[in-house]
DNA sequence: GACCGTATAATTGTATACAGAAATACAATT
DNA sequence: AATTGTATTTCTGTATACAATTATACGGTC
């Protein structure tokens, strides 16, 4: 049995059900509810999300080391804001990441876990037929998390993780263009193909086509 | 005026001059006095550090993002052990972000940034000269610093730093060989190169090597 | 002796209380 | 009007208290 788990709700750990007060912190920076620069105030937290101080300034922490707010010492929180230049650049960042990935996922990758990938790309033609933008966009983060977990590398997937939510979120102001379903299944496919043919070397030159596409398209 | 920062004690921001509880935190796991799988009790940790939970408790969220330690809920903490796959592919992610940060960083550099560039590969060579093995181990984190600064970009920056603090406390239990630091130096010597002459090109392919070799020598 | 359920203890998650630092308001002074 | 010094308030940093969950110990049953 193959579970999917695409939901993008549970943080892998510790979530309880419903959202985490991390990834709606998370959620609510990154859609630009708190501006950059904002002060986030403990205690406007408190009432914002129904909660005390202490798990409001653990997700803060956890925050500060993901880079997404700046904690000064006795002046509290503030919102870092992102440059257009700091968004290209992630591009690039992720882009040496999915190199990495799916160089060690071609190398690495569990019969397993080739399973989940296979079907999830079969489930990526199902709704490119289908014409089905939401899903196709929480299975094409979900193709990307196989690779990540194939890799079998904790920090890789953490940081690649990282940098999806921080897309997935950019990416609900774009606009997809008429063919980006098709466009995208094809980048996956090369992707894929790469798996079944054992070949870390096609594998990291059509992840990287992909990416850079991606990049000119200004979303995931 | 140029202030040096290699101590290595404070940790960029909030760190009320002696060692972070954060920093004291990530050398006794990456030194080993907490091993991999043992379960860091909240209670045994405000024993040891002399703090009330709340700050352990939000040092010990930092160091789940930094992915260090792993936080079951309802269950508490434990080490995460690393493989020695795991420490191979440190360098590769190492080595993925070093060159995209010495490609940035030859673009951006400062002029402020290149002197201190410079007045850091001088002490490089001094140092070498002298056959002074611990300064050196501090400049060369200290030179890659800048590089990473230089390349203005947050994230490649803070990531940057912490797997040099991983390496850093690796790198304690390493034996360095007898031509070590001029073979260093030279390797450096190429980097700096690279951005005296503007070459991002030139300068990715001296990092890439210089990692190369670093990994095998597996030493910073 | 092995297994299971309950009671107790230990530990985590959360809320609150207190101390110290920073921000603010405001009066006095130039 | 601008500035400085002081008092007040607000907020952060830390410690502690309470609630919920998990681990442990122990006694009963097979």
């Amino acid at each position: 049995m193959v579970r999917y788990q695409f939901g993008g709700e549970s943080e892998l750990s510790n979530a309880p059900m419903s959202m985490s007060l991390l990834g709606k912190l998370q959620r609510d920076i990154l859609t630009g509810k708190y501006r950059p620069g904002q002060k986030l105030t403990e205690q406007n937290l408190c009432k914002e999300y129904g909660v005390s101080r202490t798990p409001i300034r653990e997700a803060l922490r956890q925050l500060e080391t993901d880079g997404l707010v700046e904690n000064i010492l006795n002046r509290g929180c503030f919102v870092i804001g992102f440059s257009e230049q700091d968004y290209e650049d992630l591009f690039d960042l992720r882009k040496a990441y999915e190199i990495q990935a799916v160089k060690w996922a071609i190398d690495r990758i569990t019969d397993d876990e080739m399973d989940r990938l296979e079907e999830t790309f079969e489930f990526m033609e199902f709704y490119t037929m289908r014409g089905d933008l939401d899903k196709m966009l929480v299975i094409n983060a979900g193709f990307h998390q196989v690779i990540y977990e194939a890799a079998h590398n904790r920090m890789l997937q953490k940081t690649l993780t990282s940098y999806q939510t921080f897309l997935r979120y950019q990416g609900m102001n774009m606009v997809y263009g008429p063919d980006y379903l098709t466009t995208v299944l094809e980048e996956h496919r090369a992707i894929f193909k790469a798996f079944t043919d054992h070949d870390p070397k096609a594998g990291a030159e059509a992840m990287e086509r992909h990416i850079n596409r991606a990049k000119e398209r200004r979303c995931g």
